[in-house]
DNA sequence: GCGACAG
DNA sequence: ATCTTGTCGC
């Protein structure tokens, strides 16, 4: 198992926080359509805590978009770095994940985050910000709607409603995946189009509700925060 | 001021 | 995110 200690450097306060956010949000690049769905490497993102040890995990999965063979995977651990502040996700989770991504034998291709992209108080969730530290294509695939409205999409796979912020703006899409089950929430990240964002989830979540990338990073993760004795 | 609030 | 057993079903 690969692992490495994710080097310190973080914001101190929420205020600095929220302005790096602000300072980085311009860099994002919302007009390219992104690699087709289907082909390709397509890479999933998470990370595990244990908050008693102040420990991170993070897990990057690279799987073959066609085949969802996985093709590598790597993982870094070290501390906590932020506290969980709704809308700042992301400095809780990037140093460990870009920590993960370099471990990676092979170019990672689009990258799927567990979480939002656009879909933000800012609009620069953790997909974007991870889009922008890295240049990688990004999205961003959520359980939970944020703090936004959207009608319930039909009950067929493939049905989507608009993900609505108080302006009236689409920020993303309630994607239901399974017949029946509960949509996912997708928005796009960094060089990916809010089209080729649903396309890619739909075509990675076939057989459950999440993303293959997500389940994938989540399991390895989670495992590489048990094996953790340090 | 109070509550809501991705993971 | 995390705390947490067994159980019903494909």
């Amino acid at each position: 198992m690969t692992s490495v200690r994710v080097p310190a450097g973080s914001p101190a306060t929420e205020e600095e926080a929220r302005a790096v956010q602000d300072a980085l949000r311009a860099r994002v690049v919302l007009d390219e359509p992104g690699p087709p769905a289907g082909s390709g490497y397509v890479t999933g993102v998470d990370v595990a805590y244990d908050d008693e040890r102040d420990v991170v995990a993070a897990a990057a999965v690279v799987l073959d978009a066609a085949t969802l063979d996985v093709v590598a995977e790597a993982t870094a651990v070290g501390p906590v770095p932020f506290p969980y502040v709704p809308g700042l996700l992301a400095f809780r989770e990037i140093p460990a994940v870009l920590a993960a991504l370099e471990r990676l034998p092979v170019a990672p291709g689009l990258v799927v985050c567990d979480g939002y992209g656009r879909a933000h108080p800012r609009r620069f969730g953790l997909a974007s910000h991870l889009g922008v530290l890295t240049g990688l294509p990004t999205i961003g695939v959520a359980k939970n709607p944020f703090m936004f409205a959207y009608d319930d999409p039909g009950a067929a796979r493939g049905s989507w409603s608009p993900l609505l912020a108080d302006d009236g703006e689409e920020v993303g899409r309630a994607l239901r995946t399974r017949a029946g089950v509960k949509p996912v929430f997708v928005s796009v990240g960094h060089r990916v189009s809010l089209a080729g964002a649903c396309a890619h989830t739909l075509a990675l979540a076939s057989a459950y509700r999440l993303p293959e990338t997500t389940r994938r990073a989540d399991a390895l993760c989670r495992r590489a925060l048990r094996e953790t004795t340090t």
